[in-house]
DNA sequence: AATCTTATTGCACAATATGCATAAACGATT
DNA sequence: AATCGTTTATGCATATTGTGCAATAAGATT
């Protein structure tokens, strides 16, 4: 399969737009993109002509355009995997109390896409649309643990596991005994792997033909999730992926 | 300026996926967008590689991927013209009743990317995300008399004027009669020019430059809006225009 | 005003996308 | 189950197109 270079460094360009850099100039998307200024250039201008892009007051840098809210009604009348997964996860969340949120794939990365709002006061909030790694907490270790063995390695040997905190798994070969365990126990458990003080616990969604499609996670503070009830909590995380997996499985899409 | 051809037709396929076609074959995206198969078919292997599209079941039809979800987040908590506008556009719909919309330029049509619902039971209702034409309709309208002459010209003259419905104006000589009197009062007035029975008042709001920045709309069923109360309506939504163009400029962005 | 940083552009070269024709995959129909 | 008709993917040669470099221009900072 051949695939279009230039293409791949605009989306490139526009993956660097998130939430937490939400406006960004040329420099910026040229360290962290690895093209050149002139290239990154060029194509901001391309995709600010076609209104992908929309350079701000003065200033000269560029934030996202008219265009993505084409593309956002879009997301938002689609029917699919969130679909099906909401009113279980509704029911996951009046059983524990906690946030429930679903995960998918994004190249080397995971992106929420659905999230049920916990009870709490003080609870784990995880916005729709956050990007996340893989090979940290619960809900980006399941997508790992699952994904085929070649694509799997690529990641994880790519370009090292960054650390988030101390409990965050750095050794390739630790990380992969880890995996291992949770396709065994077919779930996952995070004590703060990601972001201090937080807990998770996570079981795999798959598609028609057996392949991962998302991560279904509960989250929430690590004072009230115990490994007391743990068992108890990924039986029920781990029911409810079922239970999407097989409505996923009877919808034909 | 040199701009990036394959990512001019990437975002011209990605431009396909609409609320009315969110799912699309090869073919058809081919047809409407005059690329032939084989290089459609090799940017759409491309943008499914890098999570921008993804393949439908088994019918390998493709509908937008998990990195729109990031997009829609960042759009979400995008501090702009949305906000500055919502307050203002919440005053002039509580004075008529009516929806109350902004319409922003997307190359040859324009976008809804900020909706305030009607009071009524039976009223004009535009989802967010929608795309109309620039010929018909008073938001079109205004987007266009205020456009700089060379890209107006470009527009009209583009493939001619879509009738649809009787009212339309598909004449581009008395297109450019009609656009030179809303550039005269101010203000545009659509009587069910691109859907029957519909009635619509619509003023051009600016940014820092003086360029047009977005219009924006009142529109209701016919039986409501008379051209009685034309007068007082048309100064609300000019008044309105104009304390949003203010409070734009003031915005240091 | 002078210096430093950042963004844009002209040009020549090399990389890369393209079209055509072909093959493969898929669906529909009998 | 086999055939036909669509639809999609791919190999290859060619020419278009994107690219880096260096220079310039535009802004920011001191």
């Amino acid at each position: 399969m051949t695939f279009i270079k230039s293409v791949e460094k605009a989306i490139d360009i526009l993956s660097c737009f998130t939430l937490e850099t939400p406006v960004l100039k040329v420099v910026e998307i040229s360290n962290q993109t690895n093209l050149t200024q002139s290239t990154v250039s060029r194509i901001l201008a391309t995709l600010a002509k076609k209104k992908c892009l929309e350079q701000v007051g003065a200033s000269g840098k560029y934030r996202l355009g008219i265009k993505f809210y084409q593309w956002a009604s879009v997301l938002r009348q689609k029917k699919n995997l969130s679909d099906l997964a909401r009113p279980v996860m509704e029911k996951l969340r009046d059983f524990c109390g906690e946030e429930v949120t679903l995960h998918g794939l994004d190249e080397n990365r995971r992106i929420c896409f659905e999230a049920v709002k916990s009870r709490f006061g003080v609870a784990k909030v995880t916005p729709v649309g956050k990007i996340l790694p893989l090979h940290c907490g619960a809900g980006g270790k399941v997508l790992l643990a699952f994904l085929p063995p070649p694509e799997r390695r690529k990641i994880i040997e790519g370009k090292g596991l960054e650390q988030f905190t101390s409990n965050t798994i750095v050794d390739p070969l630790l990380l992969e005994k880890d995996l291992e365990k949770i396709r065994r126990d077919g779930y996952a458990v995070s004590k703060g792997e990601r972001e201090e003080g937080a807990y998770s616990i996570v079981a795999p969604i798959f598609d028609q033909n057996g392949k991962i499609a998302a991560s279904l996670s509960i989250s929430g503070p690590i004072f009230r999730l115990s490994d007391l009830d743990l068992a108890k909590n990924a039986e029920a995380v781990k029911n409810a992926a079922k239970e999407i997996t097989t409505n996923f499985g009877e919808c034909i899409d």
